[in-house]
DNA sequence: AAAATTAATTAACAATGTTAATTATATTAC
DNA sequence: GTAATATAATTAACATTGTTAATTAATTTT
């Protein structure tokens, strides 16, 4: 039956494009069975015939999320050198992004998304991205002699959990209070952690 | 009438303690108007006689929370001496603090706490409960020389974000998988920041 | 001790997630 | 092409949780 399958995979994608709207728009505090399904244009239990729950299906948006994210960013730094000046840009966009949508920081970090099953994968795609957003650059500084592959691991490290600090804190708790303070500091973490690269072997 | 005031703090007290109790032991999840009534011995009608709501309750937690984690800290890092050397020691303990009580992280750092209306004051409370916590470390670094004033305050805030997004991805997303690994990164981390005091101004 | 005040409890309602029962639609067999 | 069947979608219903209103219990005042 390839019909059924189509429409199967049709009315998923309403679903879906749904939740990615009201996502971006109202938030993830918008977010219920009912809204999601008013915009979809059905009723609420339709919704239960598609996905297991709501949370599986706001976590197919993560997925959808973070593919239009790395084409912005890409897109946003294809003329910056490359090597950590190239490094430092996707780690600026990355940030602005989730900026710029809040909901899908709070999708990523922070919420815990219940007990879902795909808990695992999920996880680690979300631990992963920056570095695989930055990957080809850190393999053009080892191979170009810029850092080495230790301390190219460690400053991976930081720029993954200070990115993370920052904005939680910046989301969460307003602090520091405007998006022009904000975005100083991030340069000056950012120097701060980039410049140690190659200048010396901690 | 004095003991009007006697007894209501009493009331909010046994609330709080259960709140607390419940925090600690079954986490986030279990607290609700009614498991809170509960363990206090009350109606959870009765809550709403002492707190605005729950919310309010939940948060005033948070001060107790801090006081408790910043006498274990001092308590563990006495012997340690002064000045870098203590400074990771307090972050380590810091860190090791929520990693026992990851309900008092997620109340500290992931919950938004709704529109809470005394919101800024915990939001500034929080971010900067780990700068209070090395204060006096670093006056000292500062006073004798070991680092300056401007690395000293990048360095604060480096390690304010790193420690909450290590924890943010320990916590949430399981990430290093266990305890020891974990420990073993915060050390290398931790390393890697506070290192770079005195030995060179960036 | 009766009246009045205060505190605590039960009842009730609203919002949300989820499942069951019912209705509408589409497919298949003849 | 229509009746029987299968599938999909909707409404109804229930559970959980937060919150407020109405009622009952307790305490204080006179």
């Amino acid at each position: 039956m390839k019909n059924k399958e189509i429409q199967e995979r049709r009315m998923r994608g309403y679903f879906m494009q749904a939740t990615k709207e009201l996502l971006k728009g109202e938030g993830l505090r918008s977010i219920n069975v009912r809204s999601i399904a008013d915009q979809a244009g059905y009723s609420y239990a339709t919704l239960y015939n598609y996905f297991r729950d709501v949370k599986e299906l706001v976590f197919l948006c993560v997925t959808d999320f973070q593919e239009e994210c790395t084409a912005e960013i890409m897109q946003k730094v294809k003329k910056t050198p490359r090597g950590i000046e190239r490094i430092r840009a996707i780690t600026k966009a990355y940030i602005g992004y989730f900026v710029q949508y809040p909901s899908v920081f709070n999708l990523f970090f922070v919420e815990k998304l219940g007990d879902l099953g795909q808990k695992q994968p999920a996880a680690s795609l979300i631990f992963t991205f920056l570095d695989r957003l930055c990957a080809s650059e850190w393999d053009y500084c080892i191979e170009n002699g810029i850092t080495d592959e230790n301390s190219a691991s460690l400053i991976k490290q930081e720029l993954n959990f200070v990115s993370c600090g920052m904005l939680l804190f910046y989301m969460n708790r307003i602090q520091p209070a405007g998006y022009i303070e904000f975005m100083g500091m991030v340069d000056l973490q950012l120097n701060s952690i980039l410049n140690r690269c190659g200048t010396e072997t901690n």
